[in-house]
DNA sequence: GTCTATAACGTGATAGAC
DNA sequence: GTCTATCACGTTATAGAC
């Protein structure tokens, strides 16, 4: 039970830093110090381990998600929140967020990562709406179209954003965030 | 030299329908009908093979925006024919942009790919960014920050937007783009 | 649950004939 | 320039002992 969390998280960082495509059971079992057979037991296949990867991603994002909530009420102390939670992501190492790195092989992988992936991308936005709309309607936030366009808008920059600054540094990911906060408090 | 541009050709295709590690000579050779004896040929490696894919990429992509610029004087017009040149890769099959694709393997493609999409990345944010500059010298367009920073944001919105839409339906590059253009009409 | 051993296959790459 | 043939290796995956 703890070996099966120990290989996800590595598996997790691997699959950050390369692709899906790119890490092997080899390099579990090489960081692991167990053997290919040993991961082939708690994963039978690639494809099992990857949709279970996407569900742990899932979990994580609910976890953290509702955390943020918890301690910020107001809308912009969560999209602050939400942009620190990102931009971890993105200096602890060589990562780009999940939903970028499966979509970037979405005609690779199996059905069922991309039905974890499509949760996950799913809860991410659907958790940005209500935060923009809240901040609409309290009066902080600005945008045009609905909460749910702006979403959509929001969480494809900073998914880009971070795959920019990964190879270009990360000043771009800092440079999105400052553009997407200052349109948002503009008053239209 | 027909059958070098073939083949990148059929390769630009793969990569961007899958992605360059999930990729293989084998899948050149099936769907060229020759050997992967005759794609080593041309391509000694896979690593020279993925470095002129980027090379001509930049050079398709500088071609098409010189003939955007050349075509359209306004810059509300050049943002157009950028987005719909984006959008025919978006919908012309399962594809992504370039940049994204090679951004997303950033740790493990070679550093002479890297450099190519660097270029490449380069050459479509400063080109968004004479746009941009033009369009708020004109009084046409308006974004906060300085118009480099503004094209930062647009390029990973879009880079973004197309994976989301492979991914979970057209309908979120079409938002994406809305709003982006919805936020720069309004003024300040 | 983990191991050793191995299967079956795909990979990028090379040699040498034509 | 393309071919056949092959190499050396890495890949996912399985069988069976401990």
């Amino acid at each position: 039970m703890d070996r099966k969390e120990q290989i996800l998280s590595v598996a997790a960082e691997l699959l950050q830093a390369r692709s899906f495509s790119a890490f092997s059971y080899q390099d579990l079992s090489d960081r692991l110090g167990i053997t290919k057979a040993a991961i082939h037991h708690h994963f039978p296949s690639k494809e099992v381990l990857g949709a279970a990867l996407a569900d742990r991603y899932y979990a994580q994002a609910k976890t953290a998600l509702d955390d943020i909530a918890r301690k910020h009420p107001k809308p912009w102390d969560r999209f602050e929140g939400w942009v620190g939670f990102t931009s971890e992501i993105a200096q602890s190492g060589n990562k780009i967020c999940a939903p970028g790195i499966f979509q970037a092989e979405h005609n690779v992988i199996s059905e069922g990562m991309r039905q974890g992936i499509s949760r996950l991308y799913q809860l991410r936005v659907g958790w940005l709406t209500s935060v923009l709309a809240d901040g609409r309607a309290q009066g902080t936030m600005h945008f045009p179209g609905t909460a749910d366009e702006q979403a959509t808008l929001v969480h494809a920059a900073i998914q880009g954003a971070l795959q920019n600054a990964r190879a270009e540094g990360p000043k771009k990911f800092t440079t999105v965030v400052r553009q997407l906060k200052a349109a948002m408090k503009t008053k239209a």
